[in-house]
DNA sequence: TAATGTAATTGATAAATGTCAAACGTAGCA
DNA sequence: TGCTACGTTTGACATTTATCAATTACATTA
């Protein structure tokens, strides 16, 4: 590991409250590596060996069934993954694969588990981040099942705009075809969706997004704090 | 609260290995309630006051949004509520209410934060507990995502199936209207699953399901662990 | 026992979403 | 530069799911 990795981890909110000498152990059995875009890191199903931080680049967490694929989240720069297993010595529940060349953390999980015995604040931080994921996947599931498509996409988008700043005009981080599957459609539909909120004034070129009336927009997607914040 | 409550609870995975004192704290501050039938104990959106446990009777979680509503689970004995918003001090995401008359002990959100940071007992028992239902929501969001429907109610007979004792006859336990909506469905779609399960060897009149050829039955379902199995 | 209200079912139809094939566009590479 | 691979878009069509209205079944209560 880069001693430039360190404070940049240490900094994270699930490690910055703990004890140094608890941070140390931690990453003292830790691993750093550099994966090439499209690579397997977890298969869904393996035992749960390392807890993951992506610390450069972007993973997708996927899940299959039956020949069918889809893309639960993307993950960025500082995420967890994949916590709830590593705790509970648990087989994944989901894969993950790197989109584009990335730089990930591993700290056995073992190593998680003993740590969090031992350091109070770090099971603090530990039950503050899945209590968070916890929701947010409950939030998902809730944009899921009371939303079409075209809301959920129309949602999307206002997330992302506030997210990129605010201004009228930003850009997708993602494939449309994986935007598709985690919004739980084709990329066919995503088309179509995309075109069916040209008159809310969403323009869409490439990945670049225009949202042209800001109220029309929210008057459809109909955003709400319970679904749609991630924070809260 | 009357004493036979007490140990019950403290039998529970959630209470059982933390010290007697910290218990007791909890305790003291614990309020039981009987609720009637359809009486909502917690509405969507509201600050989280109470740790909610059932301890007799059945609660619906469920969400609303834009005039839709959804249910998201249904809990029963033993089942504790809603400690992801109670341990981060955030809003409810999900609105409770009783389906038949339920007994259900509230314990301040207060208590169990401030015991959380005394006992690490608790709070491992805490974090175990939010891995468990994480890992439960996100096996939802797998199945909503890739199964249809009529895949989905198979799916949940072999589990009831399995949770009633494995016999070729069991009941279900829910109203109908209500498993659609756990299954993401109408209640007309539902009982056209259910006809479309017929060829399949199921068999369901009023609230008794026969699984007359479960291999039959299996070959649709393609139940996997990592969907379907609540434990691990 | 009859009356009532609610849940469940059914049929007809509509809307949403998925599938397939083809065309188009773009980025990377020989 | 031109080729190739792959993502995206489009159109035609199929399937799935929802909606609406009507009916049936069932449980509760007067």
């Amino acid at each position: 590991m880069r001693d430039s990795d360190i404070p940049a981890i240490r900094s994270l909110p699930l490690f910055n409250e703990m004890a140094e000498e608890s941070f140390t152990e931690l990453v003292r059995g830790a691993y750093v590596q550099n994966f090439p875009p499209h690579m397997e890191l977890i298969v869904e199903g393996d035992p749960c060996d390392f807890l993951h931080i992506v610390v450069d680049g972007s993973v997708e967490l996927l899940a299959n069934w039956n020949d069918r694929e889809t893309t639960m989240t993307i993950l960025r720069e500082g995420a967890t993954f994949i916590l709830a297993a590593a705790i509970r010595d648990a087989p994944n529940l989901m894969s993950a694969r790197t989109l584009e060349r990335s730089r990930v953390i591993m700290i056995p999980a073992e190593d998680v588990r003993a740590v969090f015995e031992k350091d109070h604040a770090f099971a603090r931080a530990v039950v503050m981040e899945l209590a968070y994921c916890y929701r947010g996947v409950i939030k998902g599931v809730k944009g899921l099942k009371l939303r079409s498509s075209i809301e959920r996409l129309a949602n999307y988008l206002l997330k992302l705009q506030k997210k990129m700043g605010g201004g009228e005009t930003f850009t997708l981080s993602v494939e449309k075809r994986r935007l598709a599957s985690i919004l739980g459609m084709t990329p066919e539909n995503l088309s179509r969706a995309i075109k069916a909120l040209r008159p809310y004034g969403v323009e869409i070129d490439g990945n670049t997004v225009s949202i042209k009336k800001p109220e029309d927009i929210r008057v459809l997607a109909k955003p709400t704090p319970l679904i749609d914040d991630p924070r809260s």
